[in-house]
DNA sequence: TTCAATCTTAAACACTTGTTTAAAATATAT
DNA sequence: ATATATTTTAAACAAGTGTTTAAGATTGAA
């Protein structure tokens, strides 16, 4: 039996769906847009996917993991916790450089109604398992961290990493900004965030 | 002749159309269920509104306006810098907490294709107009306040006052949080914000 | 009451949606 | 080469889309 699958259909379908998705969201595009960009017969998409929904949990599911494997990536090395969050948010604003789309989209689609609420808590446990939270527990402990709740943390390390790029529209248009401008301003923010977390954060004596 | 329209009937639709819109999009959404969920015939939605595209303008427009208003009310206050911007992350999280959707839903509305990207400027003048821009440039000036970019400081403010409230669901989910949770982090949260804030943007001697 | 302006409705319009079907084309194995 | 499995296609499906139409109901002034 012929069980070589000719992959380069089936990805070149992915791809499309994963820019289409990320840009327009579940419910802005329709299977055709997809197949056009594609540059396949709308059919195909039901034949290798069973269903537009089934694609679309497909990419989401991968594009959590991106995410969040962007995240292990630099929890695991061996570094001191401050120097961790330091380069995190470093790789963070790298990562979003070249995925601007993927906070915007992550989020509005948690947010639809059947829409994949899903095994997040799988996917994050990823991150659960490189111990970062029982090490910041520990910094809290010897007060080298102050005493907030993970969540709260973690809102305030996403905040403001993420949301520079969702607002880049709304920024451009208030200020008439060129591409250019914006990435400029998003490189310095970096820095400013950086500076501002670590020092909340950490308690030095 | 008849002028007195029956205000309740454009009325409804327009609460409806805001309520649905907000929640679920432009594209998220049919102009059939807008009427069902104002009570209405289809065909009403046109003869108020000309068309979806138009209903939506109308109350996108609105939202942003709204959302500028409650900037332009705190900084038209006399108050010293450092309590404005106090006041304003207060006010914020108080406007937020009855408009949770509203900054998704600018935000990806901005970003869609034919999207209203419009007279935000227009809208946008309004807050200049409070002279909150000129105030900062002051403070820098005399060493009060640091010297960033007014860009970087409105994405520092808006950064950790409206993500929280965009990333509800995705924290519910990561945490298996109640909304009553959540809302308990966020009230912490909102004060975390503005001792981090005020910490790193004004300069204490 | 009469009459014209306003408001509301059901039905239809042409078009797009996601999905399926059945036939054609291609590839693989014997 | 023949037969079998896999991939691709065009066409069709019913259901849903935004919008229009033309007739009916309601209103208020004369």
């Amino acid at each position: 039996m012929n069980m070589k699958k000719d992959l380069s259909t089936e990805q070149k379908i992915k791809e499309a769906a994963k820019e289409v998705f990320m840009t327009k969201g579940f419910a802005g595009c329709s299977s055709r847009e997809i197949a056009k960009a594609a540059g396949m017969n709308v059919a195909l998409l039901n034949y290798y996917f069973r269903s537009k929904g089934q694609l679309f949990e497909m990419i989401f599911i991968t594009a959590m993991e991106d995410f969040m494997n962007s995240m292990v990536e630099v929890f695991s090395t061996e570094q001191p916790l401050e120097m961790k969050m330091r380069i995190f948010i470093e790789k963070e604003y790298e990562f979003l450089s070249k995925h601007p789309d993927l906070p915007a989209f992550v989020l509005n689609e948690i947010n639809r109604e059947d829409g994949c609420s899903m095994h997040q808590s799988a996917i994050f446990d990823k991150v659960l398992q490189t111990g970062i939270f029982e090490e910041c527990r520990i910094a809290q402990l010897n007060g080298q961290m102050r005493k907030l709740d993970l969540i709260n943390i973690m809102l305030l390390i996403m905040s403001n990493c993420q949301y520079p790029f969702m607002a880049k529209n709304l920024m451009k248009n208030l200020h008439n900004m060129s591409n250019e401008d914006y990435a400029q301003h998003i490189l310095l923010h970096k820095q400013y965030v950086t500076e501002m977390l670590v020092n909340y954060l950490f308690l030095k004596n």
